[in-house]
This record gives structure tokens, C-alpha cells and sequence, in this order.
DNA sequence: TTATAATTTCAGTATTAAATTAAATTCTAA
DNA sequence: TTAGAATTTAATTTAATACTGAAATTATAA
């Protein structure tokens, strides 16, 4: 892998290197969800779900979309949600 | 994904979510190497490289061979093999 | 227009991680 | 048994991350 791809994809992985973080792109692998779905998922404050999305958002990996006051969140890159699966079955 | 294996897979790519870690790797993908070895490709100390190697063996994620004075590391795990070899075709 | 809901941003603090340098270990070979 | 090479460990400093609570923003609907 050159340098660059290294500098690259270490900086993908670490935005996904996180409990909460990973645990979203699993709650996302198959449906969009918002600030306050994902929140009711885990036990910390919108806050921190929203600081987290925002980590996954500046790599690209998550896109949002806004309706009405609802900001729904989705897996932006096809890449990863199969990245996500193998991580499933390699490691599960 | 278990919230078990959430923290457990975190952990793992945690492990080598760092620009020298994954590069370590990817010079590991199909040999052993000694941490002077791996020091000259990189810039860096050698104690550096060796505490990146122990984070990384702390996960059995790398083993360790001694041989005389020198000590060759090695890949534990056939699956990060593969994993990395995902990366590369995904994101390279 | 005002109240409310959802989300983001900000500021502060606490925690964890990274790199450097020096000292300690381990082994080899003179 | 001592000198030197390779590696690890320890201690320190610096830098990056994470979390919290409060304030600000944005949009809706009464």
C-alpha cells in the first residue's frame, strides 16, 4: 500500500475505530436513523451521538438527509457497508 | 453485532487505526521482520516501533519469534492477512 | 409570533494516546 | 567476562479524543 493510501485508509478506519461509532454503522447498515433514534439505542446524550455522526461525516462515510426538523443519517459509501459485513463475518 | 463483539471489533481496529501500525502490517503482510528492519522503512525510533508492535501484540494481532539477538515479527492471525488485503482492494 | 422539538456547536474538563529520550534487558561473540 | 547490538521498558512531555452540560440554531406548528 503507498504511503499516501496508508495515511488514507488508517484515518478511515480510526473514524470507525470507536464502540459508539462502530455501533451506529451497524445500526445504519440497512435503514436511515436519526440523532434521537440512535441515541435511544445507546446510553449517552444527543450530543455525543451528534459529535460522533459529524467524526463519520467528514470521512464520507455518512451523508444526512433533512426532513422537516428530522435529520435522518445513512451510509454514504457502498464500501463500507460491506466493510461492515466482512468485519461480521470475519470476526463474529 | 453483539454489543460485545461492538467493543471487541473496535478494539481490534483500533489496534491499527494508526498510519505506522497499518503500514507495519502491510510489511508483515507476507513476511517477518525485525523491528530494526521495520525501523528503516519508517521514519522513526525503534523504541517507537517497538511499542507500536507491543499495542499491536496485545491484540494477537502480532506474534513474536526470537532468534539469537534478534527477534522477527509476524502476522497471528491469517484473518487480518485477509483483511488487509480487503482494504487494499476496497480503498487502493 | 411564540413555544417546542431536534440537532448542532461551544467551552470546559478528563482521559487516553503518541513520541522522545534515557535506562534497563537480553543475547552474542570476542 | 565484558563489549556491543537489538529490543524493551520507563518516565516525561505533548497532543489528540471523548464526554458533559449549556447555549445556539433550525424548522415546525400552535
Amino acid at each position: 500500500m503507498l504511503e499516501e493510501k496508508v495515511e488514507e485508509v488508517s484515518a478511515l478506519l480510526k473514524s470507525f475505530a470507536h464502540p459508539l461509532r462502530l455501533k451506529i454503522l451497524c445500526l445504519l447498515q440497512d435503514q436511515e436513523l436519526t440523532v434521537g433514534e440512535i441515541r435511544e439505542t445507546v446510553r449517552t446524550t444527543n450530543a455525543n451521538v451528534s459529535q460522533h455522526l459529524t467524526i463519520m461525516r467528514n470521512q464520507s462515510i455518512i451523508v444526512s438527509r433533512k426532513e422537516a426538523n428530522l435529520i435522518y443519517n445513512r451510509i454514504a459509501d457502498e464500501r463500507i457497508i460491506e466493510l461492515v459485513d466482512i468485519l461480521e463475518d470475519l470476526f463474529c
